[in-house]
DNA sequence: TATTGTTATACTCTATAACTATA
DNA sequence: TATAGTTATAGAGTATAACAATA
């Protein structure tokens, strides 16, 4: 027999790790709308805003920087080329650098733009003088989960 | 040609939603490493827990207290079954009541343990009267992303 | 008909192994 | 040999559509 909605217990709401869980998927997910009408996903929108920053670096320097399997890179980059995002050119041995192309960089402004418009969401309830704070916090939760 | 490691900006690195993910990207690692001896994943293990919590619920109970889809619940409750861990009994029209067998009250024990170390693990850093204000933030956040 | 459970499927993210190419 | 890039593949998480069973 079926229990009620309100009577039904919650022993995940007292966990920190649960609502990291729950909160990331739900802004995540509303990322991922605002990047829609780009064509692009959260990880390519990812890429995209990290190449604006660091043209002319390599696939390898990215996955070191985002903590990415170089495997996993393969599908991203291939998707910006195809949308004309990305200049390949010849590096040292095999290494290629990645740099933006000028429709690149006018993806990259519209990116940026929602990035940040979704900051605003998801922060608009935190006060601005405790968002430093607040991603402190969250770095040392991440070095703390990586070192246990 | 590639660029040096420290030259690398990081352009994520103000954003809420990037450490949000990233941090819950890390500490759900170290929960499963911590699962894996029960042979149990997270989900699987959420789901334990909280049928623990909520002995005699329903498939679609635990769908909408978890925000998860009732199919993306079968393979995890049939793994339950298959460890011995969950009775099932037929309840009002098509619905089955879910509840611990003896063998999972024991499973059970053994990852709240789990859960609980893993707390500790990922919030050594937070001082115990801040814990309770950082899940509230993490709530309103996730509220937030879901209503923009 | 409405609710519940199930199957099949597909897409994304992540990780590893194995391969190729270049200094 | 060491580094860089690529391919193939596998597992987990999430979502939807379609179907079956029951009140």
């Amino acid at each position: 027999m079926s229990v009620s909605l309100s009577a039904l217990s919650d022993p995940l709401d007292n966990l920190l790790s649960y609502h990291l869980r729950r909160t990331t998927t739900a802004a995540t997910t509303a990322l991922a709308n605002m990047l829609q009408h780009l064509e692009l996903n959260v990880s390519e929108a990812t890429l995209l805003l990290f190449l604006g920053a660091n043209q002319g670096c390599t696939q390898s320097d990215i996955g070191r920087a985002l903590r990415a399997q170089p495997a996993n890179l393969v599908p991203l980059i291939n998707k910006l080329v195809l949308l004309g995002a990305l200049d390949k050119q010849p590096g040292k041995g095999r290494a290629i650098a990645l740099s933006l192309s000028d429709e690149g960089q006018q993806l990259h402004a519209k990116v940026q733009q929602a990035f940040t418009r979704h900051e605003e969401v998801i922060g608009r309830s935190i006060p601005p003088e405790r968002r430093d704070e607040i991603m402190a916090l969250l770095r040392q939760v991440c070095r703390d989960a990586c070192h246990p």
